[in-house]
RNA sequence: GUCCCCAUCGUCUAGCCCGGUUAGGACACCACCCUUUCACGGUGGGCACCGGGGUUCGAAUCCCCGUGGGGACGCCA
């Protein structure tokens, strides 16, 4: 799925004309670059998307990295998440750690020789000097003290070096001044800042799209490239996911803020994709539900937004039922199978105990009610249990009006002998016993519908009664009328 | 506090760059239609250019100032 070729690229890609573009004329190589400090949550996953889109529109390649410079923060299973998530997601890396590549090793904790030379190389330049026993990188310009409110100290601003970033989608930014900062920390082990950049160096990295809050950061790492001679790459920094409710950006503590907790509902992976594109996206016409050729086909740096964007888990359920309705019934079976089983509960454990043709009846008379998978359970529970529960108040309701035990033992009678094969021979049943008695379908189905699932919402009611069958819908009626 | 980014319905957004639109779409909400409940679908409705100054015949659109929101200010990433 290759899109522009890099002249294509050179016409559409800026909003502010860049002065140079590095490594314009080869292939595009964007990296993902996660810490596995906490799970995998929302903003990651869109950085990342973002990132896949770019590289699948351009043909260029995706690369993984995993920044553990922070030993004390790091864990195994915060690493298999965010290779189970991406997976999941269908975002598939070019190089990276599991699949190999040129540049490699693709953990920063194994890039410690790597870190040491570039290091040597500031060291030889007169660009790093050891302060408090860490190494720190040298700006050059004015040196000035300054008082600082927040930190609530003095310290040594430089000026003099405006570092300009020429953004993809902010436009050009600014900076006047910074502070020399640490890039070798006392213990030996090398700063984000540093390694950051050394990497996206050493891989050859020719877009670096990230999330905003970073914007600040990357007048350090101009600095640190100039320092090195080399050109940066390209910046694009997209806005960031606002939390729902409350202020402040989305974090891993929000509600509903991990991937793996749409993995674990029963989410389709292609809805949340289709939902995060959107999220400070757009392909500028009027579609939102697209297949993932199309998204990539049209992804690109003049559609992405400059504000950011608040989370709206109510858009993310409708997204996820339009994808659910248009399943196949072979892949719904199969998905939806899947998410009992992972569920683990005692319902589901009944569920995918019984019959699998009833089971499957059951899962397809359902699929075009409802909004998530995650509904199913409770919505088909009746039909995997003898004695559900009759709800009290839609009963007293149903119950209270004209005579629905009459209409019930009508019912009963006709359906003794009546064909169940299919959906419209039950209805004519039903419709024919209406008309003989001179009231409507309706008349029939709150009751029906009260005495087979115990409740008012649900399949059609023709449906049930097919799936379920004549005796146990019989059975439910002399239940009720009981 | 300092620095940086941003600003169209409640929310996601189109329109802004290249001033002239009944300011469009989607989610959510309301009503009606469809209908066998609930959904889906259809039709319609309410809902926005943050404020103030400019520039201009004319500003959502260009400029400035406010205000508001967001981010950064770690030997975290």
């Amino acid at each position: 799925m290759t899109g522009g070729t890099g002249c294509f690229l050179l016409f559409i890609s800026t909003r502010h004309k860049p002065q140079e573009l590095p490594s314009i004329m080869s292939q595009v190589r964007v990296r993902f670059a996660p810490s596995p400090t906490g799970f995998f949550h929302i903003g990651s996953a869109r950085t990342a998307l973002f990132n896949w889109l770019y590289a699948r529109h351009t043909g260029g390649v995706f690369v993984l990295r995993i920044e553990d410079t922070d030993q004390a923060r790091n864990s195994e299973e915060f690493l298999n998440v965010i290779y189970d998530s991406l997976t999941w997601l269908g975002m598939t890396w070019d190089e990276g750690p599991k699949v190999g590549g040129n540049y490699g090793p693709y953990r920063q904790s194994e890039r410690g020789p790597i870190y040491k030379e570039y290091l040597q190389k500031l060291i030889d330049a007169g660009r790093a000097y050891e302060k408090d026993g860490a190494v720190w990188f040298k700006l050059l310009g004015d040196r000035s003290e300054v008082y600082d409110d927040h930190r609530q100290k003095t310290v040594t601003k430089v000026a003099n070096t405006p570092a300009v970033i020429d953004d993809q989608i902010r436009g050009r930014v600014e900076r006047l001044e910074d502070e020399d900062f640490v890039i070798f920390r006392s213990d030996g082990n090398p700063v984000f800042h540093f390694v950051n950049v050394v990497d996206d160096i050493a891989m050859k990295i020719t877009h670096v799209i990230r999330g905003e809050d970073h914007l600040s950061n990357t007048s350090k790492h101009v600095e640190l490239f100039k320092a090195f001679g080399v050109q940066p790459p390209v910046f694009a920094h997209i806005p960031l996911i606002l939390k729902q409710n409350g202020p402040g950006k989305m974090s891993k503590r929000d509600q509903g803020a991990l991937i793996e907790e749409y993995q674990k509902r029963g989410y389709l992976p292609e809805a949340l994709v289709n939902f995060l594109s959107l999220l400070g996206w757009s392909p500028k016409d009027d579609r939102e539900k697209m297949p993932i050729a199309d998204i990539i086909a049209l992804f690109d740096f003049p559609g992405i937004n400059q504000s950011n964007a608040r989370f709206d888990d109510k858009k993310l359920a409708h997204m996820n039922m339009a994808y659910l309705l248009e399943l196949t019934a072979d892949v719904f079976v199969v998905q939806a199978r899947a998410y009992y089983e992972k569920l683990g509960t005692p319902v589901a454990a009944v569920a995918l105990a019984a019959d699998p043709v009833y089971f499957r009846e059951v899962l397809l008379i359902s699929q075009p009610k409802i909004k998530g998978l995650e509904e199913l359970p409770a919505y088909t529970a009746y039909f995997f249990a003898e004695d559900f529960a009759i709800d009290a108040k839609v009963r007293d309701k149903v119950m209270g009006k004209g005579d629905p035990k009459a209409r019930l033992a009508e019912l009963a009678e006709a359906l003794a002998t009546a064909d169940f094969s299919s959906d419209t021979a039950i209805e004519e049943t039903i419709k024919a016993l209406a008309t003989a008695k001179g009231l409507g379908f309706g008349d029939y189905q709150s009751v029906a519908r009260l005495a087979v699932s115990g409740t008012n919402v649900g399949p059609s009611l023709t449906s049930m009664f097919r799936v379920l069958g004549r005796e146990r819908v019989l059975a439910s009626f002399a239940r009720l009328a009981a």
